[in-house]
DNA sequence: TCAAAATTAGAACAATATTCTATTATTAAT
DNA sequence: ATTAATAATAGAATATTGTTCTAATTTTGA
């Protein structure tokens, strides 16, 4: 597979059953040993080492994180936040990602097509400090349209992990 | 902070200055070593080793997992997918999301209120393999009323960390 | 103010990661 | 199909890091 072009993917490295096995078990715990990485896989030590490695070198692993508890450290009150803007100059958009990045609320945001132009998962303490998020911080970047607030109600499922 | 109920938390843990800049080093990256948090909280080893197994054991870190690029296994084809119910009974709610659970291509799911029930984060290698799971897989599930697929252009922020 | 409990530092030890060498398997060209 | 070159693997050797231990220090609560 071969892409043109500036900072596109040139090839996609070539995965076998083992390093999918493994990419999988990763995603679910990324601080076994590579002991028991490679018993899962019936593999010796060196061999699952190296295949790490090399999933690190190629970019398919980009990092290993700890995941926490929402709720124990008071951040559970999530709210999907459906943002149109009012105007698409490619300013405009830039400048209304760029200030999205510096909010720490924010968890993701993706610009989508339909409805709405960007989809925000926002991650704070309770509604009041949610009100407080939207009058003091996301309302007060410019060019924003409209916002509709989705407030979750239960997460049914929510994880870092692609099946791959 | 206390309260009453079954399966609700009991107390937040008390987390100070110094856990909280060691919670946030360590959903940068989990994989440095503990004397490398121990230099940038000005701690020793075994003082940081310590307050990571605490934070383990009160279930403020529920795990460590490895991230990958999407691109790179190809599965860079991100859709946030809104689900209408038919009926709400709880027997419905509950295979609704059962059903869910069992669909690989869905990495997120909230039940939410406001216009649409169910937000979904959906990741697939490509429109074509979207269609194929649309038309076999989550339409297949009893009870949908209407959905809406909003297509993600580009991703500006997609973090699993919460800011504390 | 004092005793009890928790936290921390530094050393000692155990476990694991990493490197090295040799062997085996795979690939690509003839 | 054969062979040379390359890549992947296993097992041993080594280096690094995690983990435990002991003593000292700090914090907490009466």
């Amino acid at each position: 597979m071969l892409y043109i072009g500036f900072n596109r993917k040139i090839f996609t490295m070539e995965l076998d059953a083992l390093d999918k096995q493994l990419v999988a078990l990763l995603q679910e715990d990324c601080k076994k040993t590579t002991k028991q990485y490679a018993d899962a896989l019936q593999l010796s030590k060196t061999a699952v080492y190296e295949r790490i490695r090399r999933l690190e070198r190629t970019g398919v692993i980009t990092g290993y994180v700890a995941l926490l508890n929402k709720s124990k450290v008071n951040r559970d009150f999530t709210v999907m936040c459906h943002i149109r803007l009012v105007q698409h100059t490619k300013e405009n958009v830039l400048r209304f990602e760029r200030e999205i990045l510096k909010l720490e609320e924010v968890s993701e945001c993706f610009h989508v097509g339909g409805d709405y132009d960007y989809i925000l998962k926002i991650n704070v303490e309770d509604m009041k400090s949610y009100r407080e998020f939207m009058i003091t911080k996301l309302t007060a970047i410019n060019n924003i349209g409209n916002t509709q607030s989705s407030f979750v109600i239960n997460e049914v499922k929510n994880s870092p992990s692609v099946h791959i």
